[in-house]
DNA sequence: GCCTGTGAAGCTATTCACAGCT
DNA sequence: AGCTGTGAATAGCTTCACAGGC
C-alpha cells in the first residue's frame, strides 16, 4: 500500500480533480478519472481501495470528497518549505514553475554558491549563500529539497542537505547520489529520458 | 526484454563508463558498475544478458567494449536530431543543459507562439516560429519532440507534433497527453514528483 | 576465492472477472 | 444496465543461488 506508483497516480487523480470541481463536477466514475490519467479502471479502483475511499455504484466518485481524501494523504496538514539548492537556468526555471502554483508546498529558501545573487528575491523567493544552507535549512524546519547544481557538486551539496535534516530529494543532477537509506531520493534525470525517449521513438519508426 | 527500465538503467552505465575510460579503467566487475548506478550486481548482470554481452570471470567486462555495446542499442547509428516545443524559461533551460552534451542526440530546431522569439539562436540552437513547425519537423525528418509549453497549450503542440510525424515526446507539462498508442510519451512532471518527494520525506520523519 | 551467466524463485504491481448494489 | 469492491490470476521485474570458469 502506498507505493510510490500509486502517490504518483494519487497526484494526477486530484490534479484531474481539481479541474472537474472547476466545472462544477459533482461526481466521477473511474472510467473516467482513468482515461484523463492514463490508467486502467481497476486500478483507479484499486487506488480508491488503497486509500480507504468509497464510491457509490449509480453516481461514481464525489469529487470534492475525493479531492479532500486524497490531500489528507499527500499533503501535510501545515505548508511545506522546500529549500531549492543551485539558481542557475535550470533552477529559475524550477522556481517560476513552482511559484505560486501549490498551496501545502512552497520553495522558501533558494541557494547558490554565487554571492552575486544572495540576498535577491527570484519569483518571489529569496535567495541565499550556499554557506547558510546548513543552518537555515536546520533552524526553518525544512526537509525536502530540491537540487538543481552541476553534476560535479551535487554530492557535497548532498550531504550538507543529509547533514540538516533533509528527509527528501528531488535530484536534477544527473548522477546517483550517495545518500542513508533513511533519504528518499528521487531522479529527474534529463540525460537519462531523453536518450529513452530516442530509443523507444526509433523502435515505432521501424520496429 | 529491453524494457522501459533496462534502457534506463543501460543510459546510467554507460555515464559511468564514460567516467572510468576517462580515468584510464580497463574492466569493471558488475558489483562496481552496481554501487554507482544503484541497482544490484544480479540486475547488472541481466542487463548485460539482455544486450548480449559478455564479461570474464577474473577481469569483469571490458570498459570500452561495453561502452560501445550499449551506444550501439541505445544510440542511433547517426546524429538524432531533437526538436524543443516552447523556449519559456524552462525550454531554455532544457536548451542550457543539453547544449553540447551529447554526441548523437542535439537539439537542432526550438519553437514558439512569441514571434519575438524568431530568429534568434539560443544556446546554439535556431528558433523558429510555431507555423512552421509541422513542416520543419516533417522536413527534417525529426522524430523525437520535447515538450515544454504552458499546460493549456500542450494538446494542442502535441497534436501537430502527431501530424508531423513525430514518434517520441518528453513531456514537461503537468498533463497526460492524448496521442495515439503508437506514439511513445515520456512524461517528467514536476508537480507530482515535488509532492512525492515530500510525502516520502515526511514518512521518513515520523513513521 | 571470486567472478560471470542463468534457471528458478520471489516480489510487486496490474488486470481480470464477478458478486453485490442501486 | 452499469457501476463499485475485491479475491484470484497474471504479468513484469528483481533477486537468489549455484554451476562453471579463471
Amino acid at each position: 500500500m502506498t507505493s510510490k506508483r500509486m502517490i504518483e497516480r494519487l497526484s494526477l487523480y486530484r490534479r484531474l480533480l481539481t479541474g472537474l470541481m472547476a466545472e462544477k463536477a459533482q461526481s466521477a466514475f473511474s472510467h473516467q478519472l482513468s482515461t484523463a490519467t492514463d490508467v486502467t479502471p481497476a486500478q483507479v479502483r484499486r487506488d480508491m481501495m488503497g486509500i480507504g475511499f468509497s464510491g457509490n455504484p449509480s453516481r461514481g466518485y464525489d469529487v470534492h470528497d475525493l479531492h479532500d481524501a486524497i490531500t489528507q494523504v499527500l499533503d501535510a496538514p501545515t505548508v511545506q518549505e522546500v529549500a531549492l539548492i543551485g539558481i542557475g537556468n535550470l533552477g529559475r526555471a524550477i522556481l517560476s514553475y513552482f511559484s505560486g502554483r501549490h498551496d501545502r508546498l512552497a520553495i522558501t529558501a533558494a541557494f547558490d554558491t554565487d554571492p552575486e545573487k544572495a540576498g535577491r528575491v527570484i519569483h518571489g523567493c529569496r535567495c541565499y549563500p550556499i554557506d547558510t544552507m546548513a543552518s537555515q535549512i536546520r533552524e526553518r524546519d525544512i526537509h525536502v529539497a530540491i537540487l538543481a547544481v552541476p553534476a560535479d557538486s551535487a554530492q557535497s551539496a548532498t550531504d550538507i542537505l543529509v547533514g540538516s535534516g533533509i528527509h527528501g530529494i528531488l535530484n536534477f543532477a544527473p548522477l546517483r547520489l550517495r545518500t542513508p537509506g533513511s533519504i528518499f531520493v528521487e531522479d529527474m534525470d534529463l540525460t537519462t529520458s531523453l536518450e529513452k525517449v530516442a530509443f523507444f521513438a526509433r523502435r515505432r519508426t521501424q520496429p
